[in-house]
DNA sequence: ATAATACGTAGGCCGGATTC
DNA sequence: GAATCCGGCCTACGTATTAT
């Protein structure tokens, strides 16, 4: 028995579906079933019940896994502690990143990371808000980057920056936007994001003072997407102010004048693991980086309701 | 759509031989 | 006796494919 068996059996159980996992663990669907069918065999036990739509923990896997938690959480410690005596930073670092890469400064992080850190391996995994914040707690991820409040008592998240911004409109809808009110913008057509993205909840703010329902006319979670649409002319959406000022620059879009409130940019950590050497350095160079204190960390941890 | 199997491949491990 | 080299074997992987 490898803990390589162990962390696929943990991370199979976690999703319950052996190609997620093979997926979050870098590597192929066939050789997660080998892990696990090798497992079961040295162990004697159907850990998992194999269904059409995926694995399900037995009773006796439920058990076992977290015991399997249990011996990794031990391993991670025994590493930290190893890297702690030799004060050399070594492994693997994986980071979500939610928005573009030089909006979050991905590269001046890395190499300045780099330089002091140059055993660490950084992998910057691109992903959404609402995704990097349950791979943070899952684990997935060590760290990620993300828009809007935290809803979870086991992250802390520091703050890094305060980011304006703008309803964005078809270059060619100027006449019907530069004095509109926020009632006549509600009945335009919106380009609005998914449901579980912080951007929607900005929408709701705008228009919380008004009785009216946006005229919601598509939904998509990529900024790239929202760039498109405008242009196409296809809705309104909410852009960074930097963004949104870029388009009109470029003639293909046109900021409304009215107040949008702001949305945080923000770094998440599990909390368990916020003095582990590794998170440590890459919080240190990210607080460095955004010009934000370090200590401030603890005080912007969320409890949930 | 998801898991399991077949098969080829590359890298790592092990044991014997050699050197210091 | 310890360290190093080298060849053969093993194993974990990926791709392609099949089964459920």
């Amino acid at each position: 028995m490898e803990l390589y068996h162990l962390k696929t059996f943990v991370k199979v159980a976690d999703e319950g579906n052996l190609s997620r996992a093979a997926e979050l663990l870098f590597t192929s669907q066939p050789a997660i079933s080998a892990h696990i069918k090798a497992l079961e065999e040295e162990l004697g036990i159907n850990l998992f019940q194999r269904t059409p739509k995926g694995m399900r923990l037995t009773p006796s896997g439920e058990l076992l896994y977290q015991k399997a938690a249990g011996i990794l959480n031990s391993a991670d410690e025994l590493k930290s502690e190893a890297q702690s005596l030799r004060q050399e930073l070594v492994g693997d670092l994986k980071i979500g990143v939610h928005t573009d890469f030089e909006f979050v400064r991905i590269a001046p992080l890395l190499q300045n990371f780099a330089r002091k850190h140059p055993k660490v391996r950084v992998h910057f995994l691109a992903g959404m808000s609402a995704t990097n914040i349950p791979d943070v707690r899952k684990g997935n991820i060590d760290g990620g980057f993300f828009f809007g409040p935290a809803k979870s008592a086991d992250l802390t998240t520091i703050e890094l920056a305060t980011i304006p911004i703008r309803v964005v409109a078809p270059a060619t809808w100027q006449d019907r936007v530069e004095h509109a009110s926020p009632e006549a913008l509600c009945a335009l057509p919106w380009i609005y994001t998914s449901q579980n993205c912080p951007f929607y909840d900005l929408h709701s703010q705008i228009f919380s003072d008004y009785q009216c329902t946006p005229n919601q006319v598509a939904f998509v979670d990529s900024e790239d997407a929202i760039r498109e649409l405008v242009k196409a002319e296809s809705g309104l959406a909410l852009l960074r102010e930097e963004d949104a000022k870029q388009m009109e620059q470029q003639g293909l879009g046109y900021c409304w004048a009215g107040e949008v409130p702001s949305i945080a940019l923000s770094f998440a950590v599990q909390k368990r693991r916020r003095s582990e050497p590794l998170i440590n350095a890459i919080i240190e160079e990210i607080c460095s980086l955004w010009g934000v204190e370090n200590e401030s960390t603890n005080e912007m941890m969320i409890d949930s309701a």
